[in-house]
RNA sequence: GGGCCCGUGGCUCAGCCUGGUCAGAGCGCCCGCCUGAUAAGCGGGAGGUCCGGGGUUCGAAGCCCCGCGGGCCCA
């Protein structure tokens, strides 16, 4: 039996800890995993997020799409995967444990901590924010495998990273190479492209112009220009655009005649900068310019260079290349093929060395700076250019600089052997699969996305660093023979030493590992691994088949893989939406996934993102403290399209919080009244019940609204969904159907017409919590609890099927129809007001003037709802007689008229006004007065309705409705017994008597108001459930002074 | 510099795909109403160059082009 709530307001916090407790105690989210297991399958992959620490709104809002997802599909009867995932490795972690351990640089780690200690602080360091984490999405309501999480640092994750590499080796798509890459000088390692991103931070540079003397001639230069000084001891040519002008240039500098080689349209801006005159003496294009020799600035001070001078046809001269841009410099651009990617390109056309005599901590290892820092050498290197002359000019300049992702430190592009994945060569197929296989949402995303896989290169996974999945490639000390070892089993079959243990007994991280020597196959020599690890990207872009520990167990994943659904950030787009299919085309021939959404960022409420240091930060604890787990959910999934940024706003979630109070409200109002009638649904027979048209409005409207939600999950545009329900909850519901329905549930005794009524909240209760429990888990199910569960089988609401559409209730004619009525109520009420006849005061009618024909249909078939809310005795439809007068609109006349305005304005009043009115609306015209020609506009005229005294109009949208304020005896009589039956009430309420209880009324009043009360009394004495009234001077109980109503009344309960 | 997205009342956002119902909602503001859902609820009002400029069209917030501003990603 449904019972009578005992908590009447809603209070969030209080009841989801209590739904929690249920959950707890009847093991429901278990329940709900057993039910759907026979179900067809559904294979959801939560993208792992980085142990970092605690979550925050962008993660909260991540997961709370994906559990209202995972809600959702089980409902539908999916057998739905839910595993968490956590990234657990990388360059993140181990920055925050050097820290903690107080370690400066690299070294540190392997000398004084030593290699065993760092790893184990890491796992530990990975482990704990792991499990803060998962309290924290808890926490939310998320329902995911907490038991079972993946997690990137097991054995067997580790051995399918393994696998996935071997594919590649042996598919030819996996190769060692001496290549240009960002470094970190700090942290002494390689970092790919990905990990650049976004990391570009403002810095100041120095910036300066320099000559390089051209070789057999007097005072003739090559200028160029460079940010990063530290590079010019690698300069091995300098780059020439073949197509664009250039010139040579007489300047005055320091006394001498020079000549200055640039680009022509640079010239004006470099020599003003440098502050000397030019003139053009020569003109080329750059092609012309290919193969002068210049003198290197530092011949004498690196010998290597000279060196290369002797044995490199093409060094210290101009080389061509159209990646050369006039955007700043001079157009001839400095290159060093060790320092960057276009250096190291055109470097490479050109036969040139790629040197860079740096060592890993960003020290020259030779020449004149030996052992300095590149960044401090900078200084010193510009002051040794001005000695030796070759120093135009010197600047700063502020411009973007990348910068290391964890520790801050500036980049320095270098040549260093490292493993990459030829990603170039699966590019076409990784487009191609992803067009033919993957649905994006919003769609354009895609386009996004293939833009990103045009642009990006081969992807460089080895880092020189400890914490991450070692690389399992073993190189023979002796032949140089590499092998790739692709599993545990692998590894044990080819060591040396015979390795007694299984898989879990073991621990595949350095430095264990490391000490595995295998024999080589082709010389029987040792093979030992190489140091690096893998980047921590390539763990997460495996997870689709390592979470289903595949190589190692083949079952999960032939029948799941692909996954269905993923969702994440925009920021994933180029990074795990990309490394899941580039790992997955190496390893598969084809993407991972097949439906990927995505979703913005959480800003603050002024669209700032929330930062430390901005103070910003809203922790989704505080957020669940303040107004609860159900409310955050919805207002995340509510508040904006979810591909957008979304400004977390205290204000929208207290709107959310409203309607679920809102809601909260109807069910205590239902449940109230259906307890106290113990209301069974299971033993009435729909079939017979006398539905109104409300219900039938109220049925069909929810069973719309089915459609709108699933159109809403189904292409991700969850507004749809979740603005559906509000307006449902709110408009539909709770404005409308339960203000109709009011006074049948007051009546007593079992009426069919209030079973109606109950049948009706009931199904639509039944259907609305199944809708809305993908979203608010708690409220949902707490409802259910009382109202559905005692006549259902399922014991949560998280148990029942999703709803399905019922057309038969579908009635899109009674929705319109009602739609009608709506407008007519809202502006007869308007017009109430305008006549200032309170809604307690009946009229005697209301006139809808409309020629529209389902407002003719809807006032007839839905009349008596008008006249109930509208107060009226009467609503028809019919056709006003009015007078219709023309003003002449002097602001209109004035500016158009001028010193005529007067007779025109005397001509349009002595107009009959409704011919007037027919013949402007037909057009401006002309007209003669006292003998000019004037044209009359519209504007010209003001046309007033005249309407019957009586009555008081107001338009709606397809017409307008007019009530008759004239009030009779009777109607007065009946307004003020309702003026007083309301105090009555409000007493009652104050003496918090029972709905059943009986009272006794004494009344103080005029005689004209005793007149009027006396017609009214049964009326009075029914609503109030009075046993009698007495008029008297001698008020006695619970007494109060209205003196809005000139009254005195008081009350007694009787027992 | 390139790609994608966004720019609608004081604020937060719908509407744009499929051009034509005086451009909608909520919040805030002002004025009322209602009262056994009630430390709630409801109605009305004021408030908008739909970023700017061109174009297509009988008609543009919407479609096209060019700007401006912001975001993300990439150079």
């Amino acid at each position: 039996m449904i019972k009578e709530p005992e908590m009447r307001e809603y209070n969030a916090q209080k009841l989801e800890e209590r739904i929690e407790d249920f959950w707890k105690q009847s093991d429901t989210p278990k329940k709900v995993k057993t039910l759907r297991e026979n179900g067809p399958k559904y294979y959801f992959l939560d993208g792992p997020p980085y142990v970092s620490g605690a979550i925050h709104l962008g993660t909260a809002w991540n997961k709370i799409i994906k559990d209202m997802v995972i809600r959702f599909r089980t409902m539908q009867g999916y057998n739905v995967r839910r595993q968490p995932g956590y990234d657990m490795h990388g360059l993140p972690i181990e920055v925050k444990v050097e820290q903690a351990l107080g370690l400066k640089i690299k070294k540190d780690i392997e000398e004084k901590i030593g290699v065993d200690e760092f790893i184990k602080k890491c796992k530990e360091f990975a482990l704990k924010n792991l499990k803060t984490m998962t309290e924290q999405f808890k926490m939310l309501g998320v329902w995911m495998d907490w038991e079972n999480p993946y997690m990137t640092i097991k054995n067997e994750y580790i051995e399918a990273a393994w696998w996935t590499l071997k594919r590649a080796w042996e598919k030819g798509l996996l190769e060692k190479d001496l290549r240009v890459l960002h470094w970190c000088p700090r942290c002494e390692t390689a970092l790919a492209e990905h990990e650049v991103r976004g990391e570009y931070k403002i810095r100041e540079d120095p910036s300066i112009y320099v000559k390089f003397p051209i070789e057999g001639k007097e005072n003739e230069y090559l200028l160029i220009w460079t940010t990063t000084p530290w590079t010019l001891p690698a300069n091995l040519a300098v780059a020439a655009h073949p197509e664009y002008d250039y010139v040579k240039v007489k300047v005055e500098w320091e006394g001498k005649k020079e000549y200055w080689f640039l680009a022509k349209r640079l010239m004006d801006k470099v020599l003003g900068e440098i502050g000397v005159k030019g003139e053009i003496v020569e003109e080329f294009k750059g092609e012309q310019l290919e193969g002068i020799r210049y003198v290197h600035p530092f011949l004498e001070e690196y010998p290597t260079q000279k060196e290369f001078r002797e044995r490199y046809e093409w060094a210290h001269r101009v080389i061509l290349g159209d990646f050369v841009t006039l955007g700043e410099g001079t157009g001839l651009v400095h290159s060093a093929p060790g320092h960057g990617e276009e250096d190291f390109e055109v470097g490479r056309r050109y036969g040139l060395p790629i040197y860079s005599p740096l060592d890993d901590e960003g020290r020259y290892v030779e020449g004149k700076w030996k052992g300095v820092y590149v960044k401090d050498a900078d200084p010193q290197i510009i002051e040794y250019l001005k000695e030796k002359g070759l120093l135009v000019k010197e600047d700063t300049i502020e411009h973007k600089y990348p910068h290391c992702w964890r520790c801050k430190t500036p980049l320095i592009f270098r040549a260093t052997e490292q493993w990459f994945l030829k990603v170039n060569k699966v590019k076409d197929q990784i487009i191609k699969e992803n067009d033919e296989k993957v649905t994006w949402y919003p769609d354009w995303v895609k386009v996004r996305y293939d833009n990103g896989v045009m642009n990006s290169g081969d992807w460089c996974i080895s880092r020189q660093r400890y914490w991450g999945i070692p690389l399992p490639f073993w190189v023979c000390e002796k032949c140089g023979y590499v092998h790739v070892v692709g599993s545990f089993d692998e590894l044990k079959e080819l060591s040396k030493e015979p390795i007694n243990h299984d898989i879990h007994e073991v621990d595949l991280h350095k430095p264990w590992v490391d000490t595995v020597v295998l024999k080589c196959p082709k010389c029987e020599g040792d093979m030992k691994r190489v140091k690096d690890v893998l980047d921590v990207w390539f763990d997460s872009g495996i997870a689709s088949w390592a979470s289903l520990g595949y190589p190692r167990n083949k079952k999960a994943f032939e029948e799941l893989w692909p996954a269905d659904f993923i969702v994440e950030g925009q920021d994933q787009v180029t990074k795990w939406f990309y490394s899941q299919q580039a790992a997955s085309v190496i390893a598969f021939d084809t993407v991972p996934y097949r439906k990927v959404a995505m979703h913005g960022y959480v800003l603050d409420e002024k669209g700032d993102k929330m930062s430390k240091s901005l103070g910003n930060i809203i922790r989704p604890e505080e957020v669940v403290q303040k107004e609860g787990r159900d409310a955050f959910r919805f207002y995340m999934l509510w508040a904006n399209v979810p591909w957008e940024d979304l400004r977390f706003s205290w204000e929208g979630l207290r709107q959310v919080k409203r309607m679920l109070n809102i809601l909260w409200n109807v069910y205590i109002l239902s449940a109230t009244y259906m307890s106290l009638d113990r209301f069974d649904p299971t033993t009435i027979n729909p079939e017979e019940l006398p539905f109104r048209e409300e219900d039938k409005w109220i049925l069909s409207k929810v069973n719309s609204l089915i459609d709108t939600v699933n159109s809403g999950l189904e292409n991700f545009y969850l507004i749809k969904a979740t603005r559906g329900i509000y307006n449902f909850v709110v408009e539909d519901l709770s404005r409308w159907y339960v203000r109709l329905i009011r006074k049948r549930l007051w009546v007593e005794s079992d009426d069919p017409d209030k079973l109606a009524a109950y049948y009706t909240l009931w199904k639509v209760f039944d259907v609305l919590l199944r809708l809305m429990a993908p979203f608010t888990p708690y409220l949902a199910e707490e409802i259910y609890q009382n109202l559905i569960r005692p006549f259902s089988e399922r014991e949560s609401v998280h148990m029942q099927d999703w709803p399905k559409k019922d057309e038969k209730l579908v009635d899109v004619e009674l929705e319109r129809e009602m739609n009608v009525i709506r407008s007519i109520v809202e502006a007869g009420s308007a017009a109430r007001q305008k006549a200032k006849i309170k809604l307690r005061y009946p009229v005697k009618q209301i006139i809808v003037e409309t020629d529209d024909e389902t407002a003719i249909k809807a006032v007839e078939r839905l009349n008596r709802i008008l006249r109930d809310q509208l107060n009226a005795k009467e609503v028809v439809v019919g056709k006003i007689e009015r007078d219709i007068r023309a003003k002449p609109n002097f602001a209109k006349l004035g500016p158009h008229f001028k010193g005529d305005a007067k007779i025109v304005a005397k001509w349009i009043e002595s107009q009959e006004p409704k011919e007037l009115y027919e013949r402007i609306m037909r057009g401006a015209f002309k007209v003669e007065i006292d003998g000019k020609e004037f044209e009359i506009q519209r504007e010209h005229i003001i046309f007033e309705e005249e309407l019957p005294e009586h009555l008081v109009g107001e338009e709606f949208e397809h017409g307008k409705v007019f009530v008759d304020k004239r009030l009779t005896r009777e109607l007065i009589a009946e307004g003020y017994a309702r003026e007083v039956v309301r105090r009555i009430q409000e007493m009652r309420k104050q003496l918090d008597l029972d709905v059943n209880d009986r009272i006794k009324v004494y009344i103080n009043v005029n005689e004209e108001g005793k007149s009027l009360l006396q017609e009214m009394l049964d009326y009075v004495k029914r609503e109030t459930r009075a046993v009698e009234v007495q008029f008297t001077d001698d008020v006695k109980g619970y007494t109060v002074e209205w003196t809005e109503i000139k009254a005195k009344i008081g009350i007694e309960k009787v027992e």
